[in-house]
DNA sequence: AAGGCGGGGAA
DNA sequence: TTCCCAGCCTT
């Protein structure tokens, strides 16, 4: 096999049927639906691109219907770059005060400065100085450089993220940054050269009107007929979204627990939720204080006082169990979960006693590992294991 | 590459 | 109530 087919088995070849004709069609009819639909907002009038930067900044992480009442205030306050670049930093705070990540109206001054400083109080018309400029990342630089300048620059925000996923059933995680890249050379081979602006500000409007995050207008979009997760019926799962949920931790006591024939005491999980219907030594979910005592095997010597038969075994653990000695930590991450588990190993003076409950049952040592165990349980295995316990 | 940075609307 | 949204800077 070549080079070449190797190359194209990586790397999809989104644009296969896109032929030339059929780009320029795609870009005449998103930006006739934007022509015709576009919405009617106030950094809109004209391409002033104060006032686009402006609206740009105020829109990152903040929705259109939030914005609009600040916007038009802080075009009054600050009605030239060189008015907002002059205020007090306590003026501008006040302008964005309830907007949220204000670090971001302290960088635009940062920028407004620059540009009274070194572009003669305009705004620069090149990709390249506007992109110098503090809080103005790719995204806003192509959204400039695009709606007020006209030049065929991406834009490339989530919503643009989500509508080319769609289209061209792009299944990178546009978590990611790296992923970035792949939608910046679909939309650059795809951008209108003749109307940049009304393309890329065509595209957020069907990001935030039709192709939105949960039910998606399919049938009103514009450019259904080029969209392949349309075809065949995938939209739903698009876009690829990891979620960096961070792990929660949660703290268990896992309980070995052996009778007098030698046999250890397994349970099986819920028919629902994690791990379901799989088997494991009981565990029993202690509070973070709890399990980050010291847990010396001296703390842990609890006092046998048994009355099993009102008892169902776990519920009464320490009552019933000598425990003879700590053995351990286990830990486990799952995608959203830590597990810290305390291992602990003890004996049961009379099994006959207690009365297990229904998903609970005595088994040879040996006959563990037949049993379908969560990782963490086959971990607890190994460590049992190594310290000799079975 | 990953964490920090707010707040609003939808489910 | 919780979940989802997501650009830029800093480290």
């Amino acid at each position: 096999m070549s080079k070449q087919a190797k190359q194209v088995e990586v790397t999809p070849d989104y644009l296969a049927e896109w032929n030339e004709p059929r780009i320029l069609q795609f870009q005449d009819d998103l930006v006739h639906w934007y022509s015709q639909r576009k919405r009617d907002l106030p950094w809109r009038l004209n391409q002033d691109p104060y006032r686009i930067w402006v609206s740009e900044i105020m829109l990152q992480q903040t929705q259109v219907i939030t914005v609009i009442p600040y916007f038009e205030r802080f075009m009054e306050w600050f009605p030239t770059i060189k008015d907002f670049a002059e205020a007090p930093e306590e003026r501008i705070l006040k302008a964005w005060e309830g907007l949220g990540y204000y670090s971001r109206v302290r960088n635009m001054q940062k920028a407004a400065q620059t540009i009274v400083s070194d572009h003669q109080g305009e705004m620069p018309t090149n990709v390249a100085d506007i992109s110098e400029l503090k809080g103005i990342g790719p995204y806003t630089t192509g959204a400039i450089a695009s709606i007020a300048f006209d030049i065929p620059e991406p834009a490339i925000d989530g919503n643009v993220m989500r509508v080319y996923s769609r289209l061209f059933e792009v299944s990178d995680d546009i978590a990611k940054p790296s992923s970035r890249k792949t939608f910046d050379k679909l939309v650059r081979a795809t951008i209108s050269q003749t109307d940049p602006s009304s393309f890329n500000q065509g595209l957020m409007d069907l990001g935030a009107t039709i192709c939105k995050p949960t039910s998606p207008l399919c049938e009103e979009c514009p450019v259904r007929e080029y969209c392949a997760s349309l075809a065949k019926n995938t939209v739903g799962q698009y876009p690829v979204k990891s979620k960096k949920v961070k792990a929660r931790p949660v703290y268990y006591q896992a309980q070995v627990i052996r009778n007098q024939k030698g046999e250890l005491l397994i349970e099986q999980r819920p028919s629902e939720g994690l791990l379901a219907n799989l088997w494991q030594f009981p565990l029993v979910e202690v509070s973070a204080d709890e399990y980050k005592k010291d847990w010396s095997s001296e703390a842990l010597a609890y006092d046998l006082v048994a009355e099993p038969e009102q008892a169902y075994l776990s519920d009464v653990i320490n009552q019933v169990v000598w425990l003879e000695k700590p053995v351990g930590e286990v830990t486990h991450i799952f995608s959203h979960l830590k597990w810290f588990i305390q291992v602990t190993f003890g004996v049961v003076k009379d099994a006959e006693e207690l009365c297990l409950k229904e998903n609970q049952r005595w088994v040879k040592p040996i006959e563990v590992d037949s049993y379908p165990l969560p990782k963490p349980q086959t971990k607890m295995l190994e460590l049992l294991k190594k310290e000799n316990i079975i």
